[in-house]
DNA sequence: ACGATGAACGTTTCGTTGATTATTCACTGA
DNA sequence: TCAGTGAATAATCAACGAAACGTTCATCGT
């Protein structure tokens, strides 16, 4: 039903600026509503509650972001290990541009965090499928010796934790955050690499990106 | 002056034991004094406000834990990598078991973060110290082979970052916490040895632990 | 002089109440 | 039948006076 459709887009879109301008608590159900020249309660036609229109944005934007992740993760020209640097690099980035640009993000954000935990608990699930398929990629390719590719990624996004939430950045600027960020995946990668890398059977020729040059610096983005 | 010191004592007691039971914001100035039969305002001849004793609550709780977290970072028994993994290892375990015996702690660590967040970086700070030495003395052994031990120590404090914050855990159990401690540990351990073990020249000897046999998962503790 | 006091002060917290809000539902017009 | 309504309901919020709190200081007894 493409006029439902249709009319949700139009309630999202009304949201979004409201929540943009005036932040999501001090946007009422009602404002929405009169925005689009409806009574509140037809929202609750085209939406559950006012949580699961939050929800529905958050899910467009993350959608958009995926869709630039699986971009990152699929460029050609550079080497799986690199592509998974910029994986979680370009997730942070994002992330510090977003909330410096528009703070309010961050407020929706919060609510969906203690409101539907399992909402971003899936998204992170949906990333991890990227670093999987780079986990998988490079041990074919050699540059990675990974046993359980499952589990790997797991461990990734456990020790990148503290570049994919704002409140752990105390006050840190991009540069600064993005040292701590090179020396975090610098440490993790070579690790990834390391028996590929190692000489249990020392005749087997290095990997294409031996340890010691994996990961330059980054130079700081724009 | 011994009195003085002993009374402050007195005041840490009978705080602690007000803390434990009702909590840090539930218990008042005026109770601690009447639990010691004195006026509130003699509080003040020994701390400067509320918030310094639950300081040196903290104070005391942390010396002992440094002392305990020094100790397997010079138990001589084991190689320099296995007590950097134990050094983290132990930290996360107190924790959990501190905040699963007495919720309160974790009441008195917000707001002490809150209140005082320097007092939280000096504490990281002091552990890292323990990570330094562990750092310099594995490059002595031919274990790490780290160029810039300072950067190094905090680049793993920021991988371990999940495993400090208890917020972080996510109702996550004890068994289920060491699983991605050890998967993370492994990662960067690994990643640590990496150079070391790694052949840029292939014909040195590899690492008394190889980078293959690092860290075997960890039985889970009683 | 000094250790201690407790009333006084400014803030923060708390409980109550009245208003606002999200949500539901019986109903309407097409 | 179905998109839409708007009054009714229940949950949440905001405001405000009262109580409690952390902290200070003039004062007391020694």
């Amino acid at each position: 039903m493409p006029a439902k459709d249709a009319m949700r887009q139009r309630i999202l879109d009304a949201a979004k600026k409201r929540f943009k301008h005036y932040g999501y608590a001090k946007t009422s159900m009602a404002e929405i509503a009169a925005d689009l020249q409806m009574s509140p309660g037809n929202l609750y036609r085209y939406f559950p509650g006012k949580i699961d229109i939050a929800l529905a944005i958050a899910d467009d934007s993350y959608e958009i972001r995926h869709d630039h992740l699986a971009e990152i993760a699929h460029d050609g020209s550079k080497s799986t290990i690199e592509r998974l640097r910029d994986l979680f690099h370009a997730d942070m980035v994002e992330t510090y541009k977003t909330i410096e640009h528009d703070p309010r993000t961050f407020e929706l954000a919060a609510i969906i965090k203690t409101e539907r935990p399992e909402w971003v608990n899936n998204q992170l699930k949906r990333e991890r499928e990227l670093i999987n398929a780079l986990l998988t990629e490079g041990n074919q390719s050699g540059e990675f010796d990974v046993e359980d590719v499952d589990f790997a990624a797991e461990m990734l996004q456990s020790a990148m934790m503290k570049f994919r939430y704002p409140q752990l950045w105390s006050n840190l600027k991009l540069p600064a955050l993005e040292r701590e960020f090179n020396g975090v995946a610098r440490l993790l990668l070579v690790g990834l690499a390391g028996r590929a890398g190692t000489a249990r059977e020392c005749h087997v020729e290095p990997a294409r990106a031996p340890a010691s040059a994996i990961l330059p610096p980054r130079e700081v983005a724009a």
